[in-house]
Parts: C-alpha cells; sequence; structure tokens
DNA sequence: CCGTTAATTCTAATATTCTAGAAATATGGT
DNA sequence: ACCATATTTCTAGAATATTAGAATTAACGG
C-alpha cells in the first residue's frame, strides 16, 4: 500500500531524537517558523547535521522551507503530520486518548479480524 | 528529554514497513492477538526476519508476546500507543485528524511557544 | 567587486539496520 | 525417548543512516 509507506516514512523522518526535537521546535514557532541558523543555536547541532536532518524531514513532506533574503525560514507542515495521524487512528484504530472507534474498514485482503473481549 | 527518546523510539519501530504492517495487522486482531506464524503467513516474510522485527516492537512496547502452547501470541499494545500519540499532540500540537482536545498538560521547561494564526 | 553571514553540498568514516539462511531451542503428541 | 511444529538465535553480507569537517554556493551591505 501507498499510504502505508508514507506514513512509515514520515514516522521514521519523526523516530530520530534530534528530528523530533527539530519538529517539535518548529511546531512551537507556529507559522513563523525558525531560520536554520536558529534551530542550530537552540538545539547545539553542527550545521551540516542539521541541514542533512531538515532536508530529511523536508523529504517526507513534515518541513517546508522558504528563503528570506539571506536566512532560510523552516516551517512545519501540519497537513502532512494531520495524514500521518489519520492513517494511525484510521488503520490502526488507536483511541489517541480514550474513547475509541474502530472503524473497521472492510479492506483486510486476507480478512483478519478477531476481537473477543480479553 | 527521556520522553522524547522513548517517543522517537516508538515512531522509529513503527517507521519500517514491514513492522507498520505487523503492528496494524495485530491492532486489528485486538486482544486476541495473533500468533508469530500467522503473521508469517499472512505477510509473508522470513520467519527469521520476522521475529527480529516482532522483538524491536516489543522492545518499545508496542506488542507484548505470551505463549500458548507451542505456539507464540502477539498483542498490541494500546497504552504504549497512546503514551505517542499523546506526546505527539502536546509536545508537537497536532490535532490529530478533526475534534483533537490537546490536553496541554503545562511542562514545557524550554518554554518556545508563537503560533501567529497563518 | 569584496567581504561577511547563512546555509548547503561534498566527502568519508563509523555505526546501525535489514535481511534471511542455517542452526538451535522449546513444546507437545505419540 | 523421538518426531513434528513453532519460534528464536546465530551469523554475516549488503544497504542505509549518522555525523561532522571542509569546501562551496547564495545573498546582501558597503
Amino acid at each position: 500500500m501507498m499510504e502505508l509507506e508514507r506514513t512509515a516514512a514520515c514516522l521514521e523522518a519523526l523516530g530520530n531524537p534530534t528530528r523530533l526535537s527539530i519538529y517539535r521546535l518548529l511546531v512551537r514557532a507556529g507559522q513563523a517558523g525558525k531560520a536554520v541558523g536558529q534551530i542550530q543555536r537552540m538545539l547545539d547541532v553542527p550545521a551540516s547535521t542539521l541541514s542533512h536532518h531538515l532536508k530529511h524531514l523536508e523529504m517526507v513532506g513534515l518541513v517546508t522551507k522558504r528563503r528570506d533574503g539571506t536566512t532560510h525560514l523552516c516551517v512545519a507542515s501540519y497537513e502532512t503530520m494531520d495524514a500521518m495521524l489519520a492513517f494511525l487512528t484510521r488503520e490502526c484504530c488507536v483511541e489517541a486518548g480514550a474513547g475509541a472507534t474502530v472503524d473497521a474498514t472492510a479492506d483486510a485482503s486476507g480478512s483478519v479480524a478477531a476481537n473477543d473481549g480479553a
């Protein structure tokens, strides 16, 4: 499945402590974003290393970059994160807090489904 | 931060297409779980490869295993997934699909926060 | 045009992950 | 005790990821 692959790619991107920190920082920065240099100073990561991580996050769509003069502004992309979480809640039916509701979308080609109550 | 590391570990564990498929399958199987061999046949993964992936998922707490005679039953652990999503919604304040309700537990020691409305 | 600051790309060493066959271990039935 | 089935551990090769210094490119100010 294509969507599974994309979701896995996002999860993998966030599955690195440094990248998760970067993403968290950017989410907190909101639409204003943060310049690469700012991130670098805040997280104390070498420039080249940070650049690679940002590229990785950008590649999967979790971060977008736009130039602002001599600095590059990074902004977290909520759409991608939402899509990722949507897949998790739909396909891996997690309750995301408390009151879950299994959607049971019938597309398991092998057909599994069991669910006896513990 | 400790919690960030644990969250990253879970994300990384699910960030592999095969492992994400395994986890999804187990969530769908509910508390009844699935035997290793069943998973193997359903996903068509070599036994040793599957065993490694399951161990990985088990290590981060996303899956638990218990023996049932000659087979080993695998069960998805919702608590761990919930903890992971809780971190994401709290620290990376994402709306989780639609009716999110961010818990806003005040413990952001670094305190950044910006969020101008686009 | 030149220097400065910002960031990326190049390069390479190290480390980790993924994969899967083969061997080993465990359980239960006969 | 022995065999069949289930699963794990051992092993190792190939592939990727991580890290970061050095060189490079880009934009602006003077």
